[in-house]
DNA sequence: GCTTTACATTGACGTTACGTCAACGTTTAT
DNA sequence: ATAAACGTTGACGTAACGTCAATGTAAAGC
């Protein structure tokens, strides 16, 4: 089965323009070219499409969206599970946006009590992460330039099954932090087995791991207020706590 | 309580740069600006802005946002309701992503057949009512463009409740629009209750109805492509039967 | 075969919602 | 008083197209 450009942004669902765009950029190219030069599109390029439309219903940009489906070793099936995967998140920040929704109706009607930190607390959260992996590479490049390139291109690699491990095991790293902050001591083997998951879930954003770096990004936990308030979500102090963790897991103190 | 520019974007999740561009388009006005010139926030202005990122969320463009906000007749709690709404229905179309997802997954592993049309469904959907609003408009205009601001207008102050109203409708109309198709007779009794509950669907959209932009309107389907395969998506031969219904209701044919 | 309508191409400017940066004034902490 | 942090305005740049012009090609109608 054949397509036209017009015929193939109809079935589906995007503008002819938007496909001699994907073709300009590199994207999504034609099967071949007819004679005149019209575009062609065969079965293969549906399918490209299709997963195309996922990433970018998933807010991946386009050019991210390009390294991964033109990769030799991408999968289409694999990724077509992660999608579901992501997918099933979003619907998780859906229904927390729908909490907050209701919360703050019963606050405005004067049941309960909202501070103004929590009306945005469902908004924040995917930003957080984001951030988080964006001051990642900042400290990359204060302590190793010549590492930049290829952390970029390790983000850009990411497969979304590696983006949901690291989503999860950033999970991890804060339910097992609470359980440690609550024994107290950033010594224990709980609070260093926080700062093990934690190194963990840095290697899928840094392609070279340094006990510097470590240490340096745990202070900016409690240096950036940001960061300073997603540490400290369950609990006051957590934040300080994992610095600690970090610096005498790093050996620092 | 009182917040500066980075105080409300760290509280929020947005940038400073975000705050300042939203007041400058006035979308969101500080609330005084201190002696030094400073941008000073409110509760009153925390509220608002709280408003303003559920309707970002729900990819209302900010233009409307504003227009909506500032309105004399604005209600809060009623809004808060409405985003609730338009949540649970940005859910469901995450839920047919999913449920979509998992069946091309069956049919890439073999066990199912899916066609190319099928592999694009869930990413449609929203896309066709859109542009059926829009093409509404454009009758508008040929018909008379005297009404246009007003239709604009009634457009943009649609509320969510009446958004998912219209959309239900429009579902209706495709249900009903099928019976009808199956006995074959335009003018019969179940094909005039189609015309009808079209130009109830139509009362969202226009703010003055008639007979003529309606019958312009239907001649459309047949003749849009676009239309005519969302019409016809049940069965080939339902976008003209509903042209034809249409005729007769509005006295055309 | 000729004409008209529909479809396709490339090129280019415009749009929305910011991101980024420069230059410089103001506030806060030491 | 000084340095660091924060704020201002102004201005250019960006991603992902939307829109339109000029022109060639394919398909339908006569």
């Amino acid at each position: 089965m054949e397509y036209t450009v017009q015929q193939l942004a109809k079935l589906a669902g995007v503008t002819s323009r938007t496909l001699r765009y994907y073709d300009e950029i590199g994207l999504l190219k034609p099967a071949r070219a007819h004679a005149s030069g019209y575009r062609i599109y065969g079965s293969k390029e549906v399918d490209q499409l299709q997963q195309i439309l996922f990433y970018r219903e998933l807010g991946v940009d386009l050019e991210t969206i390009k390294q991964i489906i033109t990769s030799p070793s991408f999968d289409d099936v694999q990724a077509l599970k992660q999608h579901r995967e992501k997918l099933l998140a979003e619907r998780r920040r859906l229904e927390a946006l729908i909490a907050n929704v209701e919360k703050t109706i019963l606050a405005k009607e004067g049941r309960i009590i909202m501070s103004d930190k929590e009306k945005f607390e469902a908004f924040k959260q995917q930003l957080i992460d984001e951030n988080e992996r964006k001051y990642g590479k900042e400290i990359r490049e204060k302590y190793g330039d010549e590492q930049v390139n290829k952390s970029n291109e390790k983000v850009k690699n990411m497969t979304q099954a590696q983006y949901e491990e690291a989503t999860k095991l950033g999970e991890e790293v804060l339910r097992v932090l609470h359980e440690a902050f609550l024994t107290g001591d950033p010594a224990g083997e709980l609070a260093q087995k926080v700062a093990e998951l934690h190194r963990q879930w840095l290697g899928y954003f840094w392609d070279h791991y340094s006990r510097e770096a470590h240490a340096g990004l745990a202070q900016m936990y409690v240096d950036d207020e940001r960061f300073k308030a997603y540490y400290d979500q369950k609990q006051s102090g957590m934040a300080e706590f994992l610095r600690d963790a970090i610096f005498i897991y790093t050996g620092k103190k």
